[in-house]
DNA sequence: CAGTTTTGCTTGATGATGTCAATGGTTAAC
DNA sequence: GTTAACCATTGACATCATCAAGCAAAACTG
């Protein structure tokens, strides 16, 4: 690990990091620019597009991976837009978070973008895209 | 693109999409988890880590592509914590920004668990590396 | 059944980060 | 030498993150 082939192999590792980087923020930026086209931030996105069906908080809690109190927060913000409502479930602790007709709109806007926007891998032919399937599921192999 | 490839193609994307995020989200994972080692934040362990020269906040600023205020902030933090410090340059509307002996030391522990973590590739033949290298310059090409 | 624990959501405190607009001091450009 | 551009700071504001505390409802346990 400290002779040559060690550093070649290190520094070609941060290479290939920060292009993964790179790839990864250029598809967020495009997230967001998207997002912002709807007054939305990325997580408030991201929470609609969620949404599919309604769905307790704690849900889409564990969906965003973070913590209850910030659904809360996010939940009243889309709930003054008018996007979402928090309607009752069986359990009387939990609360639904469902879509207005304005919130299915927006979704189904935000949808249809994104879609549109999802180039990041049209640039690759179909062997390619195998081949980057191949490489991340390696990468990502516990 | 509305026929059944297309379609075929867009979840594909989507799908490549997503474990491109999952990678890179190990990865910044990882790293928050070595700056919180050290009592700091990502943004702030970036900045260590990019201060190899006393650099004017400027310069910071357009390396982490956020608002100059942004750096004001930063640099108080950092320079609370005794890890940096404000120095005069030539011009003296800049200031640099310079590491102190605590900050050099962080920095150094910082690259060293940096360089030990960077497992992300180590997974990764040679061969296969070169692979995903060409993968991601087609990702980025303009 | 009664008492305890767990769960789901909310609230409040606190901190880091992001934007924007405005300011003061300095340099550069015309 | 006046004007324009630039750097850092400040203040106001919103979002997102964590953490601890609290309440109500459910689930579990003896």
């Amino acid at each position: 690990m400290a002779n040559e082939t060690g550093r070649a192999t290190l520094r070609e590792a941060h290479h290939l990091t920060r292009q993964l980087f790179e790839v990864v923020e250029r598809a967020r930026s495009d997230f967001a620019d998207i997002a912002a086209e709807l007054g939305l931030t990325p997580l408030q996105a991201r929470s609609l597009l969620w949404l599919e069906q309604p769905s307790p908080m704690r849900d889409l809690a564990d969906h965003l991976a973070c913590d209850a109190s910030n659904v809360t927060g996010l939940a009243d913000r889309l709930e003054r837009l008018g996007l979402v409502e928090r309607v009752g479930g069986g359990d009387r602790r939990v609360k639904l978070l469902s879509l207005t007709r304005a919130g299915r709109a927006a979704r189904t806007r935000l949808a249809a973008r994104v879609a549109a926007a999802s180039t990041v891998s049209a640039r690759l032919t179909d062997a390619e895209r195998r081949q980057l399937d191949r490489l991340l599921i390696k990468l990502l192999a516990d």
